[in-house]
RNA sequence: CGCGGGGUGGAGCAGUCUGGAAGCUCGUCGGGCUCAUAACCCGAAGGUCACAGGUUCAAAUCCUGUCCCCGCUACCA
């Protein structure tokens, strides 16, 4: 009777910050496809959680005054929290600051340097000493360092690297005697023409320039590389050893069936976790799916805007299920979908309301009126076409869900439910009711109605857990198993498909509505003054933050101490800048003209957020003349406007404390 | 500037791989119905499938070139 087990798993978040709504979608899409499969007969083992080290965190910890373990701790209960608020069925929720994750990422490096898959070597590339950073050739900036434009010189780093080169052959080979590893198919072209084909290189496995992260043991120099740390977390989460001790729960369930990604991760899941595996004799999973994105239209979001939408915000407005349904809905196979709250309000509307909520209650009032709720199949005329969309729609759902097209599995459930509509106009049961020799057609046309009603709302159940169990409530009956629907979509048995509901049953006497209609008006309304509010508290809590601020002032990192000529080498003048346009292209630039005694010189400078370019001209700034002119965004630039920095990023121009004539050198 | 994704009736999309009568949802207009959440059902209008060439009996679909839009990135002297 079972189908075997089914291993899903979502991406683990990063727990940098709050997830918004676009971030919230791969665990909902999951969930469906873990409850269709449970409820289709698999042994589901569905596994998400939180990918928590690396440099990023380890700033942002300190950023906020606290410790690394408790920033993630926080980020984390947040993240599993909206998890649990979108009600999602996972079975196991990993961290990777979990102590058996550590030691067995622990065991498995040490298990892959004994054998030779990874080595000690060193990281060479171009190092910019005060910012503490390599780059590669490509990053620099006309050879320079991207961040601070100092020089950079060649350097090395004692670092571990992994074999990747060992095992591309057996990779590639498997990639292209399983063509649907690699979800959507486009993906494995870009996957094999971009880095298997032209030669792998050896991936850096270990870092020194952060603390945060899992030691090696053996050198505790070293931490490992997050993504090495990341991936594992899917044999770590079902109880793999790395010395042959795994739990029989990872035999049962390992290789994954699915891994469910980003499009932009599909990198790390396609190549460099199947290698890892290899090395370590497993299988690999069976299939990686890279699925697109959901944006938010209406404006860019930010912070600072106070308009990025949560999936507490719409769980507040719609309600989980509306949610659930709306990601599900919107979110194309290969293309980017798009969020607004017009689209939700819609969707809501003509989907929830009209079509679904609608149906299920006008059903349930007819029931009610002509026969006291308790409706018999009389099987009194002849209803064929509402039987095959009936017996039908079990088989077309599955045929979707196996491609993982989520959003048309759910259309065909809906056209189910359209098709009861329409039948309920065919049949005109308000007609039917004024003459008492069609009762037995009547019962029966309300018969068929119920029956379509709970067969949809049986395979609504993995989208929208709640709606199902709440039109079940209301006619009163229990979800038919989907064992039952796929037996009468093969054996063709439609008569069978078309009596499932048990006619002893009585409806509700009292149907509340599922989904109410929105106003499209209201919601703005409500959500403008969401977004204001939060507006208002992102910039009081700046101030505050402002005002916390010492009074005398923010620290920088020093530079090295510098001798008298170095600093004698530069000229700097007062200039008084005659004209001002913006770059149009550039978000940051404008272009001054600078008069500097009898010359005057094209300058720019990446202050078009702070200043306008009529505030600018008349002013008389202080500026570095003898600075080797330069290209930027298509123009020259002849010099350098100089500018003191806030902790916030805010500029103001330095500008002579008493008139002074332009030229004046400053000294 | 680099990389990626797109341009199909008013809006959002499918169809493009494997050429063969241009489709879906929403909106609009007209009609029907009154069981129901001003909901439901039917019908209509509306598209030179971004543009220009080419291949073909036949192109939204294949080939070549061009334009435009979006995302990331770069530009902050």
């Amino acid at each position: 009777m079972g189908k075997g087990k089914f291993y899903i798993t979502t991406a683990i978040a990063y727990t940098s910050g709050t997830p918004h709504i676009g971030n919230s979608y791969e665990i909902v899409l999951a969930d469906s496809i873990a409850r269709f499969k449970r409820k289709d007969g698999y042994d589901v083992y569905f596994q998400t959680g939180t990918d928590e080290h690396g440099q990023k965190i380890e700033l942002k910890a300190q950023e906020q005054g606290v410790t690394p373990k408790q920033f993630v701790d926080g980020v984390a209960g947040e993240i599993r929290r909206i998890c649990d608020a979108l009600n999602t069925s996972y079975d196991h929720f990993i961290r990777t600051t979990d102590g058996y994750h550590e030691r067995q990422v622990q065991k498995i490096f040490k298990r892959l340097y004994d054998q030779g898959d990874i080595y000690k070597g060193y990281y060479e590339g171009m190092y910019c000493t005060p910012c503490e950073s390599f780059w590669t050739e490509s990053q620099l900036v006309d050879g320079k360092c991207p961040d601070c434009g100092r020089e950079v010189k060649p350097a090395r780093e004692e670092a571990y690297f992994f074999k990747m080169s060992k095992y591309a052959d057996r990779l590639i080979e498997y990639i292209n005697t399983h063509p649907e590893f690699i979800q959507p198919v486009s993906r494995k072209n870009e996957m094999m023409n971009n880095f298997l084909l032209p030669g792998l290189q050896d991936l850096c496995v270990s870092r020194t320039s952060y603390k945060w992260g899992i030691p090696v043991d053996f050198d505790d120099k070293h931490v490992v590389y997050v993504w090495m740390d990341a991936l594992t977390n899917y044999i770590t989460g079902i109880g793999y050893d790395a010395d042959g001790a795994s739990s029989e729960q990872y035999r049962r369930f390992w290789p994954a069936d699915l891994h469910l990604i980003g499009k932009d991760i599909i990198r790390f899941h396609t190549i460099y976790w199947p290698i890892f595996l290899m090395a370590l004799g497993e299988p690999l999973p069976k299939q990686v799916f890279g699925h697109p994105w959901l944006l938010q239209n209406d404006g860019k979001m930010s912070k600072s805007k106070g308009n990025v939408i949560y999936a507490d915000d719409l769980i507040d407005f719609f309600g989980v299920d509306a949610v659930r349904y709306f990601v599900l809905h919107e979110m194309p196979f290969e293309n980017d979908g798009v969020i607004t709250w017009d689209l939700m309000v819609e969707r809501m509307n003509s989907d929830l309301a009209n079509t679904l909520g609608n149906l299920v209650n006008r059903t349930i009032s007819m029931s009610n009126k002509y026969f006291g709720g308790q409706v018999e199949n009389k099987r009194v005329g002849v209803d064929a076409d509402l039987f095959g969309v009936v017996a039908d729609t079990y088989a077309r759902v599955s045929k979707k869900m196996d491609e993982l097209r989520v959003a048309d599995a759910i259309t065909e459930i809906f056209a189910l439910f359209k098709r009861c509509n329409k039948y309920i106009d065919e049949t005109m049961p308000w007609a039917l009711a004024k003459d008492e020799s069609q009762r037995d057609r009547l019962a029966t046309v309300l018969y068929n109605l119920l029956n379509g009603i709970l067969v949809g709302a049986s395979l609504l159940e993995p989208y929208m857990p709640d709606t199902s169990a709440r039109i079940m409530a209301q006619i009163n009956a229990e979800p038919v198993d989907f064992a039952v629907l796929e037996a009468c979509a093969e054996q063709g048995d439609i008569a069978k498909a078309a009596a499932l509901y048990p006619e002893t049953n009585r409806v509700t006497e009292t149907p509340e509505i599922l989904f109410a209609r929105q106003d499209l008006k209201e919601i703005i309304e409500r959500v403008d003054a969401m977004f204001e509010a939060r507006k208002a508290a992102a910039g009081a809590a700046a101030e505050q933050s402002a005002a916390e601020t010492p009074a005398d002032g923010i620290d920088i990192e020093p530079k090295e101490t510098i001798a008298y000529d170095v600093f004698d080498q530069c000229q700097f003048r007062v200039g008084e800048i005659i004209d001002c346009k913006e770059v149009p292209k550039s978000k940051k630039l404008l272009c001054s003209q600078v008069r500097i005694g009898s010359e005057v010189r094209q300058i720019l400078s990446g202050i078009k957020q702070h200043y306008s370019p009529e505030e600018m001209v008349g002013k008389k700034v202080m500026v570095l003349v003898n600075l080797q002119p330069r290209e930027i965004a298509g123009m020259t630039s002849e010099g350098m406007l100089l500018c003191a920095e806030d902790a916030e990023g805010r500029l103001a121009l330095v500008v002579p404390e008493r008139e002074m004539p332009s030229g004046a050198e400053i000294c």
